[in-house]
Parts: structure tokens; sequence; C-alpha cells
DNA sequence: GTCTATACGATGATAGAC
DNA sequence: GTCTATCATCGTATAGAC
């Protein structure tokens, strides 16, 4: 019944969110685990893989989440909003993993960070691809996409933070708020308002 | 010439920017300043007195750079645009105190937590009030106000973080990007495109 | 697979000389 | 104010019994 190697992770995942990576100690995980810390290393080489394989599972279902959700959305508005959508979901549904994974890159060794970083850059280029497809159909004012898809990411992945499913609002209530809110901070007609600048693309 | 205490306060922001908090120890410090470890016990009664003090400090220039940027700002848009663009240039200006300050927050005593955190709150009601009066206006959409200020205060909080000084853009055109952003984002005239949706108070 | 026992380095912090 | 020397503790990780 119990796969022990499930619950290690699982204990990890929780105390990794709640203290950090670094002050987690091995002995604090065999702890809540019911084990000796001597025993998690015959299930994993040792902490820092058991960080890697966390990030790195997190984010393959975050890219395999997003590419399931576009799938099924046409048009690039349609999909922009499937985007986000897709994105403050996911967040929302599992928080504790999304939060370690952009908050604890620091903990992996330069091979893994690689790994994570180059997983991490793929996801963020489906959204820039689609940002830009709205700009060059004149559907969003034009701007530095980079820029842009860092805003909305690091927005949404933000409402991972502050979310008590305890709550006044309930997952669809926040994916519905940052939609609109993304989406209006987009959208071409209010960008001439200031000063004619026009970002650099 | 050489004020130890502060040396050593500014090679602290420095490694627990880029190595985190917990990463860091008295004796990398100690090596950044040129001294032993055990001279840092001279000024400060350890090491997270340190972190307290880097982080209190930083709040409170927070504080008084908004409330000064708010002096000189009339009418709710422009006291908004002003307080985003306050928000937005502090963090771009003083990059490395601002990460730590929102991101160490777990590395503090619990005293020391309730006095940081107290700084925040007062912090964000600021900026929940100004949306506040923007709804009550009718300048803005009704939405969750307390969402609403943390998005906006993440969203620009994050621009700290991709920020280069010797990148394509400018303090000036990363404050003007977000600076539009945001208040489209908030814009009434947007914001009954979906579903009816209005979110409660 | 899990245990007990332990190696071994690094950590934050203190004592006391200068 | 800064040093050297040291303490007690805890960290990750390993060896070998069961």
């Amino acid at each position: 019944m119990t796969d022990m190697k499930a619950t290690i992770t699982a204990v990890a995942v929780d105390l990794f969110f709640r203290k950090g990576y670094f002050a987690t100690s091995m002995s604090e995980i065999a702890l809540g685990c019911g084990i000796q810390k001597a025993s998690i290393y015959y299930h994993f080489p040792g902490k820092e893989e058991l960080l890697f394989g966390i990030m790195h599972a997190t984010m393959q279902d975050l890219l395999a989440h997003l590419e399931c959700n576009l799938d099924r959305a046409t048009g690039i508005e349609n999909r922009l909003r499937a985007a986000v959508r897709s994105h403050v979901r996911f967040h929302l549904e599992r928080q504790q993993e999304t939060f370690i994974a952009s908050s604890e890159l620091r903990g992996l060794s330069p091979e893994h960070g690689t790994i994570v970083v180059a997983q991490r850059d793929a996801y963020e280029r489906i959204f820039q691809g689609l940002i830009r497809q709205g700009i060059d159909q004149g559907v969003y004012s034009s701007g530095d996409v980079r820029i842009l898809s860092y805003a909305i990411l690091t927005l949404c992945t933000a409402g991972a933070s502050w979310f008590r499913s305890d709550g006044r609002l309930t997952m669809d209530d926040i994916a519905d708020i940052y939609e609109n809110f993304v989406l209006n901070g987009l959208k071409a007609e209010h960008q001439e308002l200031r000063n004619g600048y026009v970002a650099i693309q």
C-alpha cells in the first residue's frame, strides 16, 4: 500500500513548500515518513535529486497540461485565454509543487538546473508565440513580447502564493479574475493613452 | 573610511540575493568583508538580525518612497499611476534588497517576521485604498480589491527579478510597460466582455 | 527495505587575547 | 575592533547488520 518512494516525495514537497529546500533537513523528511533518515538513501541518491525529481516532474506536467488545453482552442484570442486559464488552474491545483518549482532553482546542481531552465524556457516560448501572433494580427498592441510573457506568467504564478482552498474565492473565480486582467492588459484599444510611448519589439 | 557595519550589510545583501539566506554562511560574509567571521558578532548579535536589519530598512524606505510620490499626485487615476510607478522604480533601483525582502520572510524569527509582515500590510493597504477609490468613482471595474492589489504588486515586484541594468530596456521603459499594463487591466471598459462575472467585494 | 551506528565537514556562536 | 581558538550542534551521506 505505502509506496515509500512516493511518500518521501510527498513529505518533501510539503516541507520544501513550507520551510524551503535549504531549511529542510533529511531528518525532518524521514520523521514525516516514519522512517530513519538513512533509509531515504535507498530510494534517492541524495537530497538534491529529491528536489530535482519534484521540479522536473512538475515542469513536465505543466507543459503537458498547457498543450492539452491549447489543442482544444482555436483563434488567437481563445488560445491565449486558454493558455492563461491553464496556467492559473495548474498553479492553483498543484500549489506546493509549482511554488517549489518557481522558487528553489538555486538549490539544483548546475546540470539539473540547466535541464529545468530549459523546460521553463520551452514553456515560456509557447506564451511568447501566442502574444506575438496576437500582435501580428492586430488584436493586441505592440509591446516587448518577452517582458509581457514574464509579466503574465509571474502574475498568474503568484496567485498560487495567496490562494487558500478554504477562502472566499474558488479556483474558477480566481482564474476569471486573472484571465480578464491579463487580456485587458494586452488589449490594443487603451494602449495609446499615454504619451505616445511604444515599446520596442 | 570603511564603516564595517555598513560593509557587512552590503556584502550580506549581495550574498543573500545571489545564494539565498539559508545557503549563505557567516564565513562567506566575513570573507567578502576581509575579516574573520567572529568579528561580525561585534557588529551584529547574529545572522538573523542581519537579515532583519536589511528587510526592515528596505520596507521602511519603500513606504517612504511611496508616500513621497503620492504627495505630488492628485486625482485617483494619477495617484494610482504614481503609486505603480513608485513601486516599479524602487524595485528596479534597489533590486537586491527588494528581492530579499520579498523572498526571505521565512528566515526571520516569529517576532521579526510579525514586524516585517505588518510593514508589508501597511504598504499594501495604501494600494488597496487607491483601487477601492477608483472603483467607487467608477473609473475602474469592480473586482476583488485585495486580489487586484496582490496582482499589481507581485507583477511589478517580479520586474526586479529579470531587470538587467545593461539590458535593452531602461528603468523608464519598464516602468512605462507595467504602468500601462496595470492601468489597462483595471480599466472598466473591457471588463464586461466575459460571461457576466463580477467578483465579490 | 529498513535499521543502528558513525564518519566527517560545516555551521552559528562564544571566550578571551591583543 | 579584530584576532585565534574552540565549542556544541547539526548537516549530508555511508557501512554494514538484520
